[in-house]
DNA sequence: TCGTCGATCTACT
DNA sequence: GTAGATCGACGAG
């Protein structure tokens, strides 16, 4: 049931974001096991995207994570607070990535809320890429993870969204992108209640 | 070595 | 609606 290798090596960024809507993230942290339904992305595709870290071909300690082979976790430090987790996609020297924004919450729900020091559980629990990494209890310690072993992975459990139930549109917070931020490169579910901002 | 600012979220007015 | 939190990466000096 886990993605296999392959899936994470091809070349299209944008595709393999739509794509993985609906497929389900899991993590197992300290022998907690957490998951759900991906339900908003995002695509950073490499060297020609302003919007990505690795823009010209910049290569630093930090990115170097992106220029690993498909199928492994980039995790980084935003605003000194929050953790984002991204999947790595493509072959090694291509830092191609795919930002996790917002999962359906269906696995470990009690573990969810107690990291999120929620009783109950709101909508907001995993809306937005910082709420799923605290949520899911992603920290940089699971970087350059392979998605094959057993802390991270991504399943697929047959759930599909039709072309009519997902929209794509520009990203958040890349205005520094200049033209590139206008790339359609978002990818959700509409009407979905744990994709951030607009959902419609 | 230092100063700036970010793929953000929450709480409070 | 808006400010504050909070730290590491990066480019300038």
């Amino acid at each position: 049931m886990k993605l296999p290798e392959a899936y994470y090596q091809s070349n299209d960024v944008v595709a393999l974001s739509r794509n993985l809507i609906g497929k389900y993230l899991f993590t197992s942290i300290n022998g907690e096991l957490t998951g759900g339904y991906i339900v908003e992305t995002e695509a950073y595709a490499g060297i020609v995207d302003r919007a990505s870290h690795s823009f010209g071909g910049r290569m630093t300690p930090r990115t170097q994570t992106m220029y690993m082979q498909g199928g492994v976790a980039y995790v980084y430090l935003c605003y000194g607070i929050h953790e984002m987790f991204n999947i790595v996609t493509s072959v090694e020297g291509q830092p191609h990535a795919i930002l996790i924004r917002a999962v359906q919450p269906t696995y470990g729900l009690d573990i969810i809320m107690k990291r999120r020091n929620m009783e109950t559980l709101k909508p907001n629990i995993t809306k937005g890429p910082g709420s799923v990494a605290k949520a899911l209890g992603i920290s940089r310690k699971i970087n350059a993870f392979s998605l094959q072993g057993d802390t991270v992975w991504v399943e697929d459990r047959g759930l599909t969204f039709t072309d009519d139930e997902v929209t794509a549109g520009p990203r958040i917070g890349v205005d520094y992108a200049g033209d590139d931020a206008l790339l359609p490169y978002r990818f959700y579910v509409k009407g979905n209640i744990y994709v951030s901002k607009p959902n419609k």
